[in-house]
Order: C-alpha cells, then sequence, then structure tokens
DNA sequence: CAGGATCCTTATAGATACTG
DNA sequence: CAGTATCTATAAGGATCCTG
C-alpha cells in the first residue's frame, strides 16, 4: 500500500481529505471485533461463516463479513470457495495472520483477565 | 461504568439499549490513538501533556485529552498534578499500563513492519 | 500550560432485504 | 449457505473557542 510514490508523509491532517487512516494493520485491528475475529479463526484450521458467526454471535453478519474483507485485503486471512451445492467458503489465517495471532493472543487473554478481575481492592 | 451491578454480561446485544462496549480495555484500545499513546506514555517515566502532543502531533488535542481520560478511568494511566504556575501535569503508566504496553509492544512493532510505514515514533 | 465545552463531519456498525 | 447492497442510527474524531 505504500508505494514509492514520493511522499510517504504519515501526516495525513496537513489536507483536510482524509480522516486519518493511521498504520494499515492497527486500524484494521481497531475495528469492532477485529481482534477477537482473528483470534477465533486462529484457533481453528478453518472456518465457514456461519462458524464464525456461531462463535461471534453479537456481531452482524455484515459486520463480520466486513472484518473478513478487510483481513484478506491486508492479507491476513485467506479464503477458499467451494463451488459444491450448498456453497461452503472456508477462512483460515494466513501465515501473516498467524503472527499477527501470536502477538494478539498474550493481549487479549490479559485484557479477558483484567476485565473481570477488578484487581483494585477497595471497590465492591 | 464502575457500576458493581453484579450481572457482568457482556453480552448487550440482549437488549438493543447500547451500542455493544465489549470487553472494555479492548474497546478502549481499539480507539483512535489508543495502542500508539501507550506505547509512547511506556516509553518514558512520565510525560506531560504537551509532550505528548509532540510525540503524536496528529492526533487533536481533544483526542488525546479523551484517550488520556479513558485511560484513566481505565486504571492504565495515573495523572499527577503540580500545582504551580504555570501548570504541570505528568502522566504515567500504572502497573496495569505497564503490564499492558508489554503485551502491546510485539504487536505495534510487528504492525509497523508489516505495514513499513514510518510513524511518528520519535524515540526508542 | 493543560484541557473542557461545543459544534460539526465522517466513519462505522447493525438491520433489513435480496442474490448466486 | 454465504454473502452483498442499502439505509439509518450512533459513535468517534477534529476544530475552535475558552477557562483555571
Amino acid at each position: 500500500m505504500a508505494d514509492a510514490t514520493s511522499s510517504p508523509a504519515p501526516t495525513c491532517d496537513v489536507d483536510g481529505t482524509c480522516y486519518c487512516p493511521l498504520t494499515g494493520v492497527i486500524t484494521t485491528l481497531s475495528r469492532k471485533y477485529a481482534m477477537q475475529l482473528v483470534s477465533i479463526i486462529g484457533a481453528h484450521d478453518s472456518l465457514r461463516f456461519a462458524e464464525i458467526e456461531a462463535h461471534l454471535a453479537s456481531a452482524s453478519t455484515s459486520t463480520i463479513s466486513k472484518r473478513l474483507d478487510e483481513f484478506e485485503a491486508a492479507g491476513l486471512v485467506s479464503r477458499t470457495q467451494y463451488n459444491e451445492m450448498p456453497p461452503r467458503v472456508e477462512y483460515a489465517l494466513t501465515e501473516d495472520g498467524h503472527e499477527l495471532r501470536e502477538r494478539l493472543e498474550p493481549l487479549l487473554e490479559w485484557a479477558s483477565e483484567t476485565d473481570d478481575a477488578p484487581k483494585d481492592d477497595s471497590d465492591t
């Protein structure tokens, strides 16, 4: 995405054109359910759309679809389509996706601990 | 937010009341510049507001202010105010914040490599 | 210096309906 | 099954002005 077209200025706010895309991968990860999704997919060899939905029931179909799209575009997830009947599509992490997930897991794990285990002794 | 309502049901989509806050920390981290901010603050013992702004020049004052607020609320950052003239306020990571940063750094590092986009990371 | 309040713009998620 | 297209509601970021 960042080709050598001479203006690699990361400060997109110099003009009002864009809303500051920041770093690609981080931006992608900052979207809703993105991190969880990577984690879920990586926890399996491959998953079908409906299975992903089942794992992330709180997310809407279109949201999951969008995330998946973004992941594909970012090279984090691969999509394999089997033209059968009924249709079958499998999603899996790419190598990059796995590398990401490795770095993501400690964060998510810690986050879930922190979130439901308040460390402050004074509360409640 | 610090409501001790005994039922920590994270599935906010059972009712249409809220926009699904997800897991606290992850949501906080998903906001713009949030991860970078944690990284920046953690790279120093403490930082003043203006210094943070300088490190994250692309972010607006109000955005930084909001992040800082959220971090404080999440117990990730401490704010120390010195009633001098001129006013002096120092921000630093709490223990929790440091734990977070430890898990965040590999991700950010990998992300910047992957993205190949030089960010406004002034110091190491 | 440090930031809050306000207003505005844009981005993003969800619902719904429809298709290959 | 596996989505896409469209629309709407809302949230989130930025600019600006203003204060302690």
